[in-house]
DNA sequence: CACCAGGTATGGC
DNA sequence: GCCATACATGGT
């Protein structure tokens, strides 16, 4: 089965793929030359898609299930963003005389979205304070055991743990993957909160952003970071900023915004020209930190 | 052997 | 509210 969503303007697959494929060791989609391949749960029946370009097509291929095409089209359209208007994101870049280039050299590069919130929170967990190749690697260890493996064509495919299972976990369980006991901590608190059902993706999608936030830091291992990327990444709130980010700090130093790391105050002031569109230009900064290929 | 990595919780003032 | 510190572990 396949079908096609028509490609609008500054949409880049090749900027899209080229960041989902930074030199990471990712479990959860595969480059291949021309596409990328992930695998999906609808109703937590496993689902294979290959999305590829064609004249100013996206064109998606159903490997493996049968699933309703819109529901398939929706999860592409909210992963790669592809509704978005960039037209004054980059407005708004081009005005400023350190970022400009962006405009240019990343022109296209879409917010790459994590739709299942579960899944975003947990990544921020793994993610926090350590290198993102140990990250990565812990990343894959966690989903092998307990996500959902898919054989196919002699590679394997796997989807991120569900919170069902994750808050049936002991921290022990996940010490020999060499989860500090933390994150095993957080990641199973968290999953306990999905599935009581004090978090879901649908109940933040009602409040306001500052309500999200307010209530995600409620629960312990969330901070500010992690709630801000969480929304962001999945719930496409486009004025979240990532707090406290090294990453993000380090992008403005290397820019010369700063000459040393700055403090949260210059961080607001600096943001205060892309109103609205906060998280984008945190996405194109991490982007301006990848090494060239 | 230090110091850092896409942080957070905790305790002191 | 703002600061220091512990937390764990791999990479450089």
């Amino acid at each position: 089965m396949t079908f096609s969503i028509p490609i609008p303007p500054n949409f880049s697959f090749q900027e899209c793929l080229w960041f989902l494929d930074r030199n990471y060791d990712d479990c959860l989609h595969e480059i291949r030359e021309s596409s990328v391949r992930k695998l999906i749960l609808v109703q937590a029946i496993p689902i294979l898609i290959d999305i590829s370009e064609k004249e100013q097509n996206l064109i998606i291929t159903i490997l493996e299930g049968n699933p309703q095409q819109q529901i398939v089209i929706d999860f592409v359209k909210e992963w790669f963003d592809i509704e978005r208007d960039l037209t004054d994101f980059y407005h708004l870049l081009h005005q400023d005389s350190d970022l400009n280039y962006m405009v240019t050299e990343y022109k296209g590069l879409r917010l790459l979205g994590i739709p299942d919130l579960f899944e975003a929170l947990c990544w921020s967990i793994i993610g926090q304070q350590i290198n993102l190749n140990f990250a990565y690697k812990l990343k894959r260890r966690f989903t092998e055991v307990y996500g959902t493996t898919f054989h196919f064509q002699n590679s394997v495919y796997y989807a991120f743990p569900s919170c069902e299972v994750v808050a049936k976990l002991k921290v022990e369980d996940l010490l020999p993957m060499q989860f500090s006991n933390r994150k095993a901590e957080y990641l199973i608190e968290i999953a306990k909160q999905f599935v009581d059902g004090n978090i879901s993706k649908a109940k933040l999608s009602e409040l306001s952003t500052d309500e999200a936030l307010k209530k995600l830091i409620q629960v312990r291992g969330i901070g500010e970071w992690t709630a801000n990327y969480a929304l962001m990444k999945s719930l496409k709130r486009l004025e979240c900023i990532t707090y406290g980010d090294v990453g993000l700090y380090n992008a403005l130093h290397c820019l010369k915004k700063f000459p040393k790391r700055p403090s949260r105050g210059e961080i607001e002031s600096f943001f205060i020209n892309f109103k609205n569109w906060e998280a984008y230009t945190v996405f194109y900064l991490w982007r301006s930190l990848a090494i060239p290929q």
